[in-house]
RNA sequence: UCCUCAGUAGCUCAGUUGGUUAGAGCAUCUGACUGUUAAUCAGAGGGUCGUUGGUUCGAGCCCAACCUGAGGAGCCA
């Protein structure tokens, strides 16, 4: 008698053996059939049991939740839903499950309620479906990068600089918050923390990176990260994890290339490897949309918008066309956006992006060589002198999937530009001192994972995408 | 942080212009049935209507503040 898991009962032929399985009980019914999960796959194997033959309190303690172990032949169904199931010959109850209590229940639940309870969300076909497909497509990255040359490097989580510039951060201290040695007056001194000076959870690995890149040539980093700001939306965590691939010798052209071939590979990964998850996420969102008014419904199933993706050149355009297209657009004649646009160098909002993509281009779109004024002091200044090689790439119903650039790699051109928004030198000494010692044009992005996950699952709301979200107000477990 | 909406049974929701004892489905429990597919049938239990204060003869419903959640905006990935 040999142990499975319910993926290999399911996929492999071994009918009319003796089988073992452990799992978790889906649903009971009729005192007969057990459907048996086990994380393995979305399915379920159907266990029979012959309640005649079984002592009642034994029966009683198969509910939804509980944990078992079945030993019993794996035959052909005579039922119509599946093909094989378990002829239970014994049954024991390794965990039980109070069914008053266990909250947990074979119906639908809404996901504000299954986020309040997240360690159990996972025993539902759509965030077990979720989470394999994170999984996959974790996977998916490091393999498209190792199979590319790149190496993956370990950016720090705790960081010693506070000019990443990508927002607030939350402090890191080892002092007594309660009696804070201070420095003369109401300053506190941080010469006494651990570090011997204040630190910080990082923002971005991509200075880090930089320093890689400037001597292993092409690497990524596939991390943490951490933002303290105030923000309350369905795209936005404290905590994330993020990719940063950066490159040596690769300018903003090839660096758009490079974002493009990458997100194709991933999503044609999961569309090859992830059959069974993602067509129960297809159908779910099918089901949801049935629900809706008929403009609210999206024009492309799930399945059919990741094909579009792989099967599309994302479009390129300049943040300066872009402008004049919305500028002529009809929105902003008719001054049906809530900014209007009407002169070059305006930082473009969600809603500007939102017409690009969703209503000009109808695909993914690739926006380049942004004003200086509204992007990071690192980025490769133009000949022009106003506009910087950064880009965007902007996807469907998500906004901002990719913001990269090609760095400044001219060490006065970047002392300029850090002074003139009061960045010490002292603060970024190494990184200053990459463009002192064999400087060279180099290129990276930063790809936030979630936001993947969430394009690649359907879902709406990205607290659904990770296991357990850190949100303004919320760390939970 | 700002704007909008919501909070009624374990879950998902209904609750009329303010009116007497607040309902349904699912879940749970009891019983029946037994090749079911979120099984079915009969019955039972289960509520400080988010919190506090106010208006009123009377508040689930009106008003105020606060708490929590969602959607949108800003910030960004």
């Amino acid at each position: 008698m040999q142990q499975f898991n319910v993926l290999e009962l399911l996929s492999q032929d071994i009918k009319h053996t003796e089988v073992e399985v452990k799992g978790w009980v889906r649903t009971f019914r009729a005192n007969r059939f057990i459907a048996l999960n086990d994380g393995s796959t979305l399915k379920n194997i159907q266990c029979v049991v012959d309640f005649e033959s079984i002592d009642e309190s034994l029966l009683k303690r198969i509910t939804t939740g509980a944990a078992i172990h079945i030993i019993g032949d794996l035959v052909e169904s005579q039922g119509k839903g599946q093909t094989v199931e378990i002829q239970v010959k014994n049954l024991s109850i390794l965990g039980d499950s109070d069914p008053d209590t266990y909250p947990i229940q074979p119906k639908k639940h809404s996901f504000e309620f299954l986020r309040e309870n997240a360690h159990l969300r996972t025993r539902t076909n759509t965030f077990s479906a979720v989470m394999r497909l994170r999984s996959a497509l974790s996977f998916a990255i490091h393999k498209y990068f190792n199979d590319n040359g790149f190496y993956y490097m370990h950016a720090p989580i705790i960081t010693g600089s506070d000019a990443e510039g990508a927002g607030e951060m939350f402090k890191v201290t080892s002092l007594d918050i309660e009696n804070l040695p201070k420095n003369g007056g109401d300053k506190v001194d941080f010469s006494k923390d651990f570090f011997g000076k204040e630190t910080n959870l990082t923002v971005s690995g991509q200075l880090e990176a930089e320093t890689y890149a400037m001597s292993l040539g092409k690497v990524y980093t596939f991390g943490p990260t951490f933002r303290a700001e105030n923000s309350n939306t369905s795209r936005h965590l404290a905590e994330f994890w993020m990719i940063e691939p950066e490159v040596a010798f690769m300018d903003l052209t090839g660096n758009m290339d490079l974002a493009e071939d990458f997100l194709k590979y991933v999503l044609k990964y999961i569309l090859e490897n992830n059959t069974e998850d993602l067509a129960f996420l297809d159908k779910r969102l099918q089901d949801e949309d049935k629900t809706k008014p008929q403009a609210e419904r999206n024009s492309m199933t799930l399945i059919e918008k990741l094909k579009f993706v792989t099967d599309n050149n994302f479009k390129r355009v300049s943040y300066t066309e872009a402008i004049d297209i919305l500028r002529n657009s009809k929105p902003n004649k008719k001054k049906k956006f809530q900014y209007i646009i009407d002169e070059w160098g305006a930082d473009l909002q969600s809603e500007h992006e939102r017409f690009l993509v969703e209503k000009h281009f109808k695909c993914p779109v690739i926006l380049f060589d942004y004003p200086a004024n509204i992007k990071a002091f690192y980025m490769r200044l133009n000949d022009d002198g106003k506009t910087v090689r950064a880009m965007d790439i902007l996807f469907p119903g998500i906004g901002e999937i990719v913001g990269g650039a090609q760095r400044e790699e001219r060490l006065e051109v970047l002392k300029e530009k850090m002074a003139a928004i009061d960045i010490p030198e002292e603060e970024l000494w190494w990184y200053l001192d990459l463009r002192k010692f064999g400087t060279a044009v180099h290129s990276g992005f930063g790809l936030g994972f979630e936001r993947l996950v969430m394009f690649t699952t359907g879902m709406s709301n990205i607290r659904d995408v990770i296991p357990f979200p850190r949100t303004p107000q919320n760390a939970e477990f």
